[in-house]
DNA sequence: AGAATTCATAGTAAATTGCTTGGGATTCCG
DNA sequence: CGGAATCCCAAGCAATTTACTATGAATTCT
């Protein structure tokens, strides 16, 4: 039950940007120095960013990429589900899937991860970029911003 | 975020475990047919269970394994987490580990993963084997009692 | 022109998953 | 008592996934 590096990583990274909303696009590679991770990897879990509409990018000199929306419209889970695909913690219970098993009515199994997934999805949807930095605002609210 | 099949089988062998429960020894073979499993492989499982306390053996012909407490005193948070370690979206969140990162008191992300594994740990430490008995018999009331 | 960037595709080493294999130890039953 | 049934233990292993790296093209700013 862990989630891989894309869901983690694309989660900090989506904060920076959360953080210079308005300000312009960020260089993929300012965010990779902070992070300490390359440059190419980020880039491909951008590109999945990128196709799901959560961010816009700028091509060129200068360029780079910002939040497509406001950091109040996107949550985590947006996130986490863009890089990881659907939350579920068995097959059986991906949603919007018609892998519907036979015995799914039945199954006492079934609807523990039902709830699992449900319980995850909730969390995850109920925290925005811009619930993200209000906490992170309030944390270090008195004296230096310690960065991520 | 997916569990393995260790823990999908674990709790579905534990289940059927529970039906049997006062009824002596179970083996591993009748669970294995029933599921479309290995032996070899449900012993790696029950080893780890028994190890953890959450199953008694009986050796030699006619032996098997049963629950070691009464259905209601095991939670499926017990199963999930003897056979997939603790539940922990990320490092960083590992209960009982000393693994404390020196930004953890100023880190957003961190606080999201641990409500993660909080509401993870929540659902599956709040049903126990007899919840699904009850679950199981309520579905099936009437008529055919249809297998796991 | 040249530097800085995104975009796209492919490769790959290491880890993990989901088993299988092989054999030993114990206990019941006939 | 012998053999079948069962648990116990350790290793091995193929397939998949993870977490990158590599290479280079396309675009845009200065």
């Amino acid at each position: 039950m862990k989630l891989s590096t894309k869901g983690r990583y694309g989660v900090k990274a989506m904060f920076e940007l959360a953080l210079a909303f308005g300000e312009g696009p960020i260089a993929l590679n300012s965010i990779a120095e902070k992070q300490n991770l390359s440059v190419h990897y980020l880039e491909q879990l951008f590109a999945s960013l990128r196709k799901a509409g959560l961010v816009k990018s700028i091509r060129g000199a200068q360029g780079g990429y910002m939040l497509s929306k406001k950091p109040e419209e996107i949550t985590v889970g947006d996130i986490i589900r863009t890089l990881e695909g659907p939350v579920a913690p068995s097959e059986c219970v991906i949603e919007d899937e018609k892998t519907e098993c036979y015995k799914a009515d039945y199954c006492v199994t079934r609807t523990i991860w039902e709830r699992i997934r449900d319980s995850i999805n909730a969390v995850v949807d109920n925290i925005t970029l811009q619930d993200m930095i209000n906490d992170y605002k309030k944390i270090n609210k008195d004296g230096y911003m310690y960065y991520i």
